[in-house]
DNA sequence: CTGTATCCTACCCGAACGGATAGGCACCGC
DNA sequence: GCGGTGCCTATCCGTTCGGGTAGGATACAG
């Protein structure tokens, strides 16, 4: 749909830093530009979709720093990070999402993301994270990842022990009790003890519905 | 469903439009301020939350249009968009999302909201969009509304039959075989049929599996 | 020391699930 | 017509699940 792209090639500065925005959000790319031109130490290139990111750099254009949204066409999630930071062990490449918790920020960062920024970021704010991240640093905002933190342990985990907690998250694994057992060292019987006190306690009948109430919680 | 008001309040000459924004994305607020106010005659008040906002009508401040974000801390999806509406029924209302699919966006063109602006739109077309509802138009990007006929089914959902899909969907909700059998008036043995070909389809093993993949497609 | 709480283990049983196989029916394109 | 596809139904079998009951180990507080 969108197969515009929108190169800006500003050389005015030949020490001026290059950043690639891939997003789906022609608003969001739109602001980025403005924000990050209007500092005036930065070159931007936009683009829509991953594809056109991946053709960007496979054509051997140089970029300081990629930002790549998280739920954008092509992106396939965490995939697309992996195949954009593979194009380029040198490249610098950075996750922006509007709607992925603290669990997929850390697999981001793990996997070796230069960044997570999320969509509540203010402009300034940004700009300084960009900046930060294209001069080597690693970035994530402390205030969202914390608050994850505390959103992680919400009313529904607190009442459950350190086990149930363990066999809920194989349950939205999908794993059997007895895949469970072994996982975590027990025997079938144990586990079936705390899925059926778990059911209990956060009000599931079935494995399947315990596992989307987990999720619905922001657990795992 | 064509919901043509009336104009009230134009107010061509006293003074700029009103706008209320309420967006948790502190950037796309940033960039829906320089844009509109850009303009030269709009006059933009924005918050982070529903309850913001909702106080902000309650205490009696009138707005030409108020955009609301669908996935903002207590806005909880149309409820947020309905509610709005009674506070005022000549107040007018938009949804702004970023992840919302055509599905939403006809209910809440239903519901009675004043359009719907993905967030893929440019900040060009945007103006324009706001510009056209405060007059008292309805608005809805068609080639979204187009696109998302052929792109609402997702990958996943391409490769399975109406039932299969109907299976799945009770499979997200905990179901087992025997209720999702009446609830659709098939016999069991069919319901375990198609639920065993759907996994084989998206490679799931059991049905929590099948479900939290659903989950994760953004399915339902 | 005794009561209490948490966790681990174990057995039984009826119900549901996962997998394989197979026949019937309606529709559509060749 | 014929084959292909999707959908519905059915039976069989072994495994897993959900629920109940019960006992033992550890730790901690009164």
């Amino acid at each position: 749909m969108n197969v515009q792209r929108d190169v800006q090639a500003m050389q005015k500065n030949s020490g001026a830093m290059r950043v690639l925005i891939a997003d789906d959000h022609d608003l969001l790319r739109d602001t980025l530009e403005v924000f990050l031109e209007g500092e005036g130490n930065f070159e931007t290139v936009t683009v829509a979709t991953f594809a056109e990111a991946e053709n960007l750099c496979l054509r051997g254009d140089r970029f300081d720093l990629v930002l790549l949204d998280y739920s954008m066409p092509g992106m396939n999630g965490l995939e697309g990070l992996k195949r954009m930071l593979d194009l380029n062990g040198e490249r610098r490449v950075a996750i922006i999402s509007g709607t992925a918790n603290r669990e997929i920020a850390e697999q981001a960062l793990a996997a070796g993301a230069a960044g997570f920024l999320p969509k509540t970021l203010s402009g300034k704010s940004l700009v300084n994270a960009v900046r930060f991240m294209a001069m080597g640093e690693q970035y994530a905002p402390l205030d969202f990842m914390r608050a994850e933190d505390e959103a992680a342990s919400n009313p529904l985990a607190e009442r459950l022990s350190r086990r149930e907690l363990e066999v809920l998250e194989g349950l939205t694994l999908g794993k059997s009790n007895k895949e469970i057992a072994r996982d975590l060292d027990l025997r079938e019987p144990t586990v079936k003890l705390h899925v059926k006190t778990l059911y209990r306690k956060i009000g599931a009948s079935n494995r399947t519905q315990a596992a989307m109430i987990a999720k619905e919680a922001g657990l795992f």
